[in-house]
RNA sequence: GGGCCCUUAGCUCAGCAGGUAGAGCAACUGACUCUUAAUCAGUAGGUUGUCGGUUCGAUCCCGACAGGGCUCACCA
């Protein structure tokens, strides 16, 4: 690979500094505040109540500007809590150490040890006593004020991106904070965290095509899963009626703002209670979530106000394609005139779909993105629902509900099927639609049957998209924005 | 997978009816002990994504490929 210049005079300077006996990569440096600490430390202190303090800080970072006076700089050290300034000088550090500075660069981890004062301009300063370098950077950085905009860079080197651009750091901090919460939340409410299979031998449980591996000693094909929900109902039938699981899902399909073929997902269930309680528990947790992070039940996403004020907005499928999709009765009810319906408004839907799959396809197309505000849709056709329990006075809708904000689907739940004979007709239901070409159509899984011919207690299970839920609270357009490392094809070198 | 757009210095971007490229920051040399995009003087840095074609000549026009963005389809 050819060097350029840069990279050869970098090198050359490091070569210098070994010649000196600088240790490029040490290991012995005790830290003891940050960026934070020393702010908390000096609230405030004036002049005289810093020399009053009377008291040394450590300070450790990425060196992120210099700005040199000869005998003296300004430098800003970059922490995980922010940007702090030390003051280096000659006559504080001592002639060996000085040389040692002049020879460093920006992007190089530094250590500075001093007391504080405030500049001229009142800037809470580290005048250092003593400046260590830490790790040599042999690369230089992304430019200091435009940062790193080039988005495949950002994702393909995301550690570039996270020290250039403090608002993606935010954005990672804000989604552990997120999660941090919703674990709170849930135990607080006696559910139990578990781990289920990643590996499993039938990718049942949702709708999607999954990714195959194999596994060689036991010589037998395994798919990442598509979603945990199978397993999590056999805990509830153990016995353990309040579980959820926050992980990955995997799922072999197209990438978008909106799609990673991997992607968190947390799923509970819980025993005893129905779709209708966990509307009211998924309002709750969202505005849990909102009141910790914005402090109010109403913040920005994409330019548009977004209310959580419960509560939500609750209709079914049929009112909403009713009053949002403008059908009648009988288009509603009639597959030949849904099919006409969906194909009048330019839909290409295949011959086969029963009603209630052609009823969705034009939910999706007509009524979705109108959804801005919470909407719990209730009420799905029972063909696109082969796990949730049939409704008691129309059999062919089920207990279920879908939660959308800001025209995005983030939440799927319903009241689960416990019937295992119906679960078998269910199942073939799907067999038949795959038979018509629907390779997405779940299998048939005896295995599942057999769980719940145990008995399976009654209850709701949901499951929300976390990186769509982070993307909501983070303001981000992108599902790539709220991922470290979102999937990119490969580049060949 | 389809459509549209993008790829020029380490980074952010210019540019050219087709005549092998510029700026700012970063870098290098020098001056400077209160700066905040420090300042001042000077220097250097490029196989214009890759491969082909057209042409006397291609960074520019054409084609293919690679990567990326948006979007449509599939989906959460």
């Amino acid at each position: 690979m050819e060097e350029n210049e840069l990279l050869k005079r970098r090198k050359q300077k490091i070569e210098e500094l070994k010649q000196k006996g600088v240790d490029l990569y040490t290991n012995d440096c005790r830290v003891d505040d940050t960026t934070a600490s020393i702010i908390d430390a000096a609230a405030g202190l004036d002049q005289d109540g810093l020399a009053a303090l009377d008291k040394s800080f450590t300070l450790a970072g990425r060196m992120m500007a210099v700005r040199d006076f000869g005998k003296g700089a300004f430098i800003s050290i970059q922490d995980r809590k922010g940007r702090f300034q030390a003051f280096v000088r000659k006559d504080h550090v001592g002639e060996d150490s000085f040389q040692v500075f002049k020879k460093l660069d920006v992007g190089d981890i530094v250590f500075v040890k001093g007391k504080l004062f405030r500049t001229k301009t009142g800037e809470l300063t580290v005048d250092a006593d003593e400046f260590k370098l830490l790790s040599k950077a042999v690369r230089p950085l992304p430019e200091k004020w435009h940062g790193l905009t080039d988005v495949e860079v950002r994702y393909r080197q995301r550690h570039l991106d996270l020290i250039s651009n403090p608002k993606v750091r935010e954005v990672f901090v804000r989604r552990s904070l997120i999660i941090k919460l919703i674990r709170q939340f849930m135990d607080d409410k006696d559910f139990l965290e578990v781990e289920t299979p990643m590996m499993q031998p039938r990718a049942g449980g949702a709708v999607a095509k999954p990714f195959k591996t194999h596994h060689n000693a036991l010589n037998m094909d395994l798919y990442l899963r598509i979603a945990p929900e199978l397993y999590l109902k056999r805990l509830v039938t153990g016995g353990l009626e309040r579980v959820y699981e926050i992980n990955r899902n995997f799922r072999n399909e197209g990438i978008s703002t909106f799609h990673n073929p991997e992607f968190t997902m947390m799923e509970f269930y819980q025993a005893y209670a129905t779709y209708e309680d966990l509307m009211a528990l998924t309002e709750e947790l969202f505005c849990y979530l909102a009141e910790n992070i914005f402090g109010s039940l109403k913040f920005t996403y994409q330019d548009r106000e977004i209310d959580l004020t419960p509560p939500w907005r609750r209709i079914s499928v049929i009112e909403a394609l009713r009053s949002d999709a403008g059908m009648d009765e009988q288009t509603l009810s009639d597959v030949a005139k849904a099919h006409e319906f969906a194909k009048g408004k330019g839909m290409d839907v295949p011959a086969s779909d029963p009603l209630g799959k052609v009823l969705m396809t034009i939910f999706e197309e007509l009524v979705e993105e109108k959804l801005l505000q919470p909407t719990f849709v209730t009420q799905y056709p029972v063909e696109v629902s082969p796990l949730s329990r049939r409704n008691v006075t129309d059999p062919s809708f089920t207990d279920r509900f879908e939660l959308y904000i800001a025209g995005r689907e983030i939440a799927n739940a319903f009241s689960e099927l416990n019937d295992p004979v119906d679960q078998r007709g269910r199942f073939e239901m799907q067999l038949a639609q795959r038979e018509a070409g629907d390779e997405e159509a779940h299998e048939m899984d005896e295995d599942y049957i057999g769980v719940l011919e145990t008995a399976m207690p009654p209850t709701a299970g949901e499951g929300i998209g976390i990186d769509r839920l982070v993307m909501l609270f983070t303001d981000s357009a992108s599902i790539r924005d709220v991922i470290l490392f979102p999937h990119l094809r490969s580049k060949e070198e």
